[in-house]
DNA sequence: AGGAAGATCTACT
DNA sequence: GTAGATCTTCCTA
């Protein structure tokens, strides 16, 4: 089952905690999955972490459009995989941050070159292990006739949150959300 | 042209 | 665990 639309319509400290345990998926050479493991939320005019704190640019417009679309952006030579949250023209969204490799882990190895338990525990190694770029912005993960989208998966174990990692001017609460022991989760 | 940025890799204490 | 070099776009001038 591939969680709907509906689902990325709300609040995106909600969905950041909701969607731990669903499967991240990708049509590549072979399929690619991976279990979404540690995620971030972040707001719009009023979060000064938020890439649309400063207004709407042509590269972050995507955080203007419809829930449960692709935003990705780069940060010291990494693409940073997004995904948009509430209604249309409200802008915010979910930083997936580490997955658990699942299927493809040969093609991931390949593009990535190092061992499994480093192969996408963290934000921008996740994206060059599913070769997720820029072209994807704009992509609609609530629809299995995408390239890339999120089926419903099983959250077992315990949620743990805390401050966003690498943000400057964080918010006064937690954001960041992560399966507590998992390996995958860049730091614990 | 210069610098910052939601990170990563390597090499250490 | 932390420190420093380096990664590539976008912002500000």
């Amino acid at each position: 089952m591939i969680l709907p639309r509906k689902f990325y319509e709300r609040d995106p400290a909600i969905v950041a905690k909701e969607i731990l345990g669903s499967i991240l998926v990708k049509r590549d050479q072979s399929i690619l999955k991976g279990k979404i493991v540690e995620t971030e939320a972040y707001y719009g005019l009023s979060d000064p972490a938020s890439r649309a704190f400063k207004g709407k640019r042509d590269y972050n417009k995507w955080m203007w459009g419809e829930a449960g679309t692709l935003f990705i952006y780069m940060v010291h030579g990494n693409w940073l995989l997004n995904i948009i949250t509430e209604k249309k023209d409200i802008p915010s969204g979910i930083l997936i941050r580490a997955v658990e490799p699942i299927d493809g882990i040969e093609e991931m190895k390949k593009r990535r070159g190092v061992n499994t338990k480093n192969l996408t525990s963290g934000p921008g190694k996740l994206t060059k292990a599913f070769d997720i770029t820029k072209r994807h912005n704009g992509t609609k993960v609530y629809t299995p006739a995408s390239e890339i989208f999120i089926e419903k998966g099983k959250m077992h174990g315990e949620i743990k949150t805390s401050p966003r990692i690498g943000v400057k001017e964080d918010l006064p609460h937690h954001l960041r959300f992560f399966i507590k022991g998992n390996p995958f989760v860049s730091r614990q």
